[in-house]
DNA sequence: CCAACAGGTTGGCATTGCAAACTAGTAGGT
DNA sequence: ACCTACTAGTTTGCAATGCCAACCTGTTGG
């Protein structure tokens, strides 16, 4: 197996869907973000972006913490050190694979 | 929508997916391959092998050719002239959007 | 009381990937 | 000639995942 091909075959999963990789991206960027936003910048529906969150959350990569707006529920989204150490190493192995 | 992460949103799925993307960076860099060759240099089991090459060529980005090498059947693959656009592109977004 | 909002859960359908069975033709041994 | 094994793929069964749409929960405002 080539070296090139060896590095998209391990690429992560969890970080290469689509609908993860926005996620990453957003909150790589962002440092800090709410549910909303993430939905209204990804164009997602909320079912899509609850079990992305969710899957996000489970791998380490998000903390997420469910607070309150005045009287409205929020949750808020932010990437781990973990998370953004993965998100780094994702992008370099994608770049030297491409 | 942010423009960053709606390049994301675009990126082509049959490119995207990673046994895929394996398939297009080998073809794009040989310019005609077998599928033992892919094989190998993959290391997918060719049942996931046999069914990527039908969906590329399906989506028009490569051609199948069965011919015989002596008496032994073999199967040769080449990207098409669409296949190697999108590849260029889906890479071009991708730069974009990392 | 009732519609609307934030967010989550569920059901249905398509896709991925593996493994195992299957096809078709070839080669070797007896 | 006959049986077996191998090569090159394709097909099928199965579990996990992705996405959408629809429904559910709890709360707020009119």
């Amino acid at each position: 197996m080539n070296r090139q091909v060896r590095k998209i075959a391990e690429l992560d999963r969890t970080i290469h869907e689509p609908g993860r990789l926005m996620l990453m991206t957003l909150l790589f960027a962002v440092e800090g973000s709410d549910f909303l936003y993430l939905q209204h910048e990804t164009g997602m529906n909320k079912g899509t972006l609850s079990s992305h969150l969710s899957r996000l959350e489970s791998a380490g990569y998000i903390e997420v913490s469910k607070t309150y707006r005045g009287k409205v529920p929020q949750t808020l989204l932010r990437l781990t050190a973990a998370g953004r150490k993965a998100f780094e190493q994702y992008r370099r192995h994608l770049r030297e694979a491409l």
